[in-house]
Order: C-alpha cells, then sequence, then structure tokens
DNA sequence: ATCCTGTGCT
DNA sequence: AGCACAGGAT
C-alpha cells in the first residue's frame, strides 16, 4: 500500500485542482454561514441541478436566520415545496428558532454546539462548520467515503469504516482551508472518482492512491 | 449499533 | 410492490 509522500503534497494537489476547476454554484460565491448550512440542507438527498432554483428563490425571501424563524411553518413549507423530504425544512425551521431564542441570534461556530440543532448529523455539522468557520474538520458523505477508501484501500463497509475514514482525511486536511478542502474531496468523488468507472487517468491524486497503484479500484 | 425516513429505481 | 440509498435520530 503506497501512503502519500506526505500530507501537503496531496492536499495541494487536490486542492489546486479544485481550484482550477473551480464548478460553480451559487453557494460557492456566498460565505454567508446561514446561506452556507441552508444549501447543504437542500443538497441532502437532492440533485444540484434542482436544487440551484429553490436556493435562490429562498435567499431572496428568507435572507437571514431571523427571517426563517420569524416565518410561519406554512411559509416554510410553501418555499419548500418541491423539493420533498419536508423534515428538513421543518428542522431547519426548528433550529432557526433555537438559534435566535438560545444562542442570541448567532450561529454556533462549533462543531459540538451547532450538532445539537434538529437535522444538523455528523455530515452537515461538519461540512458547514468547516466551509463556513475554517473548522478544520472532514466532511464525510457517500463521496468522502468512496474516495478515502479507495485511496487508503479500505476494505471496511461503512459505517463501520468510519472512524478510519475520518482519521486518515483528518490526517490529510488542509488546516488552512478545511471547507475547501472538503469540498474537493467530494468534488472528486463526484467527477472523477465515480462509483463506477471512475477516470483514474485525469485523477490529480492518482499518485496517492492504493487502490490505483494496485489496480483494484474497481473493488470499491 | 440499530432503526427510521422519503424518494427513486426496477 | 419491493429494494437501495443517504443521511439523521435514538
Amino acid at each position: 500500500m503506497i501512503k502519500a509522500k506526505n500530507k501537503n503534497d496531496f492536499s495541494s494537489d487536490i486542492l489546486n485542482w479544485y481550484y482550477k476547476n473551480n464548478y460553480e454554484f451559487p453557494w460557492r460565491n456566498n460565505s454567508d454561514p446561514y446561506a452556507i448550512w441552508l444549501s447543504e440542507v437542500m443538497l441532502q438527498q437532492t440533485q444540484t441541478a434542482t436544487v440551484i432554483p429553490f436556493y435562490n428563490r429562498w435567499l431572496a425571501r428568507l435572507p437571514d436566520i431571523q427571517s426563517v424563524a420569524e416565518s410561519h411553518i406554512d411559509i416554510i413549507l410553501k418555499m419548500w415545496e418541491g423539493l420533498g423530504y419536508y423534515n428538513r425544512a421543518r428542522n431547519f425551521h426548528t433550529a432557526c428558532k433555537i438559534i435566535i431564542k438560545k444562542h442570541n441570534g448567532k450561529m454556533p461556530r462549533d462543531l459540538s454546539t451547532f450538532s445539537t440543532l434538529p437535522g444538523v448529523g455528523p455530515y452537515i455539522a461538519s461540512a458547514v462548520m468547516s466551509i463556513a468557520f475554517n473548522v478544520p474538520v472532514p466532511a464525510i458523505d457517500g463521496n468522502a467515503v468512496r474516495v478515502s477508501s479507495r485511496i487508503s484501500s479500505i476494505n471496511i463497509p461503512f459505517p463501520k469504516s468510519k472512524h478510519i475514514i475520518n482519521s486518515s482525511l483528518k490526517s490529510w486536511i488542509d488546516v488552512e482551508h478545511p471547507g475547501d478542502f472538503n469540498q474537493a474531496i467530494m468534488d472528486l468523488g463526484r467527477e472523477i472518482c465515480t462509483p463506477t468507472h471512475p477516470s483514474c487517468q485525469v485523477c490529480p491524486v492518482q499518485n496517492y492512491c492504493s487502490s490505483f497503484v494496485d489496480n483494484t479500484v474497481d473493488k470499491y
């Protein structure tokens, strides 16, 4: 098994690829933590192309946490109409109300406090904290699982492998740009390191990828 | 650790 | 109708 030469090489190679490709989404041009959170909630179980118009419409009408907290649930559900998984909207609404009531209207900036909010599980918590506040924690979604399993030849099924994946991602994460690093891993999983027929030939981190070297990529 | 939920695919 | 997926909740 091939180990990364060192973590800086790995992070800079994948980050350079990420910055160069610069996949454009509305939420990547918005540094407002609330908007980043909203996008992660909408993107859960819904494809990016579907989310874009809903995201834009939502922010135009509900620009901040307070506006959500003050809205009647019927408005919230109406704004969500067409996205499905309506509990996401209910939880988001409840969470915004809790932030207004119990957190002085400020989004929590640390993983454990943010995780207490309804609808905020391990993935959303680390994604939002890393992107919005540069908290250096790996965001582990299905893409990140596949990418790190291939890179490190982790043969254990998720979620049993979660601890190993978390620690390898943590050892590679760029602490200066943890949000970009996390998004780079997920972009790589979506665009290059796909579930079937991955494009290893153009992968920016093939040199570090144990299963590529072993020719066992399709086992994951 | 196990269960739960809504959606999409077959 | 049944299964798979992808997260969160307990």
